[in-house]
DNA sequence: AAGACGTTTGCAATCGATTGTTGCATGTGT
DNA sequence: ACACATGCAACAATCGATTGCAAACGTCTT
């Protein structure tokens, strides 16, 4: 009688088990990977005796060993926006389709939010051996690095736009027509003093407003109006509630770079008692699920998050297997609501 | 000239950049560790070596030494709502904070999104030798396999009600007296036939309807109606317009559990050409960033998610360090707008 | 009875780091 | 010139698993 059997001694590693039973560790090993190499009745007293005890394999050791780690890192760069918070609806909303994919194929998830301060920030956690593969959120203003990283690390897929010639594989939408299809909205509602409304320095932002350019263009009006604004969502109200009073009624047409920035901007209007879309119309951009909840419904441009999560994971499997998968790039598609 | 100079090989471990420097892998260990133990000229050698060629010590190997992970498991056990998402703004609203808190702490943060199909899945993960410590988000419905794991396993700390003898630690507002606040304010708007919309399996949302029933019988009310509501957003707003639908004028105040649910009821209302508050009164939980920016701005209780979420990590490295840290429980607030 | 073969199990190397101990040069004091 | 302290780096054990290879055993064939 070594032991009180009420109360058995925890077991911290295999090595302890295998004393328990009697065997070897690389015995208990196998009988709890299940091989069929270790008789079926060792196996299943060694599997019960790890059940009775709560014994369950380290996965840091298991994992160093097997050189795969089964946990994927994903990550939002925040670096032209320190103070943009990982609260951002938009990031959960893909992260929360990123989550269901990963987890459904057995993977775990490293969240990280990065602030870019050290120039080595993507190579640290790439190089870290703690993960198979990287996601990341947006491009953010980090594109050079994105690309030198991608010269030479394989598993990592980037939410964002497409450069011609770039290394780096992206999923996302054409941000460039889906700008234009705002504008095109817009100008059919009879709008003709546009603006934009958000920030140009991500590419991905850059883009839509270059889409709402072509828009005006294409019906003989003037280039739409920057209206710049922090994407943090403390400052963002402010931001674009001074918009908001200084723009006046200068603009009938506001083009909003995320259906956040458009919710904030409804309600600033409307606390100026500005109505939408009878006075001004205002369209979003993501399609949040949010977007269609609000009073009034949003006209927004849908990015379809869902399907967009899963192709950067299955993208993000193709090339942990070694394979090369090509950028997505998914059609926009305008949700007429009631703002516009 | 052994190598290419232009085109460094890869170094994959400190064996192979201990062969290049001509020292035993012990000193660039310490050298990288910045340890004085070794020459400050060798150490300088090494480290540039180590920029040299972009090498960096393999993480999983240092944390199995260690026996120290830096990273923190955050949880959401979607028990009774097998198809809630990780996507819902509550979760993802705490979750920034965390990340916040955790990674200006130097930890990495762990995200799993859990359907407790099996009985052992917090045992899984809280043994998985992975992690330094586990955040849970939510009690759900596994109130017992919570406090079994909390038996042994210290570090962890958990969003949701505290029960008086319980022996895991909480964080988290009194939620009865939240469903107190807002049912009070509902009677004091002069409403007198009220209606909790949620769902009350967790505990923390059957406490808020508990505490809306101490307000109604305190003003000589029937309890109030329960309008069950699935949490998955896809599913709730169905749920949420068929209650509407249901109860047309019968109700005039409405409790809401979440934001979430208050605005997809406001939301509902208006399709049906219902009013708030005009006609009916609703309140909400959470006091989401989101609550201030709708139209009508909605009126509701606030949990200060980011003051708990940094209660939530501060009493996780309390216990991490081996104290004991106390399960904490915020006075909620009303937060009074529009909508009652 | 010897050899062939199949089934189980044990041994020991391995993954990539960290760290206590030991040993070898120096330098210092007398 | 000898004893002794000091600084620096190498050696080897360790963290907790996995796995190729070899050995032990029993069974069957000839």
């Amino acid at each position: 009688m070594s032991d009180t059997p009420s109360a058995p001694a925890r077991i911290r590693n295999i090595a302890e088990l295998a004393r328990l039973a009697g065997v070897s560790t690389g015995t208990v090993s196998r009988a709890l990977a299940d091989k069929s190499l270790v008789n079926k009745d060792t196996r299943e007293r060694i599997q019960a005796l790890a059940r009775a005890h709560g014994f369950r394999p380290n996965q840091m050791a298991r994992r160093l060993r097997i050189q795969e780690t089964k946990v994927i890192g994903v990550v939002v760069p925040l670096g032209h926006e320190q103070r943009q918070h990982l609260s951002d609806p938009f990031f959960m909303a893909i992260l929360g389709h990123l989550a269901d994919a990963l987890t459904e194929n057995g993977y775990d998830i490293m969240l990280s939010r990065v602030i870019p301060d050290a120039d080595d920030w993507l190579e640290r956690i790439v190089d870290s051996g703690m993960l198979d593969g990287v996601l990341l959120i947006g491009q953010s203003n980090q594109f050079e690095t994105i690309e030198r990283v991608a010269q030479w690390y394989r598993p990592m897929v980037v939410w964002g736009s497409h450069r011609p010639g770039q290394i780096h594989c992206t999923v996302g939408v054409d941000n460039r027509k889906g700008g234009h299809l705002a504008g095109e909205c817009l100008i059919r509602a009879g709008r003709t003093r546009l603006a934009f409304m958000g920030e140009a320095v991500a590419p991905e932002l850059k883009d839509r407003y270059d889409g709402l350019c072509d828009a005006a263009a294409a019906a003989g009006l003037p280039p739409p109006l920057k209206l710049d604004t922090h994407l943090a969502s403390d400052v963002m109200a402010e931001d674009i509630a001074a918009h908001i009073h200084r723009i006046g009624t200068d603009v009938d047409g506001i083009a909003a770079a995320s259906d956040l920035i458009a919710m904030h901007a409804v309600r600033a209007l409307a606390d100026r008692g500005i109505r939408v879309p009878e006075d001004i119309s205002v369209t979003g951009f993501d399609d949040l699920p949010l977007a269609e909840q609000t009073i009034p419904r949003l006209t927004t441009i849908s990015q379809s998050i869902a399907v967009g999560a899963r192709a950067m994971v299955s993208a993000l499997f193709e090339r942990i297997a070694g394979n090369d998968a090509a950028s997505v790039e998914m059609a926009p598609q305008l949700i007429r609501r009631d703002t516009a």
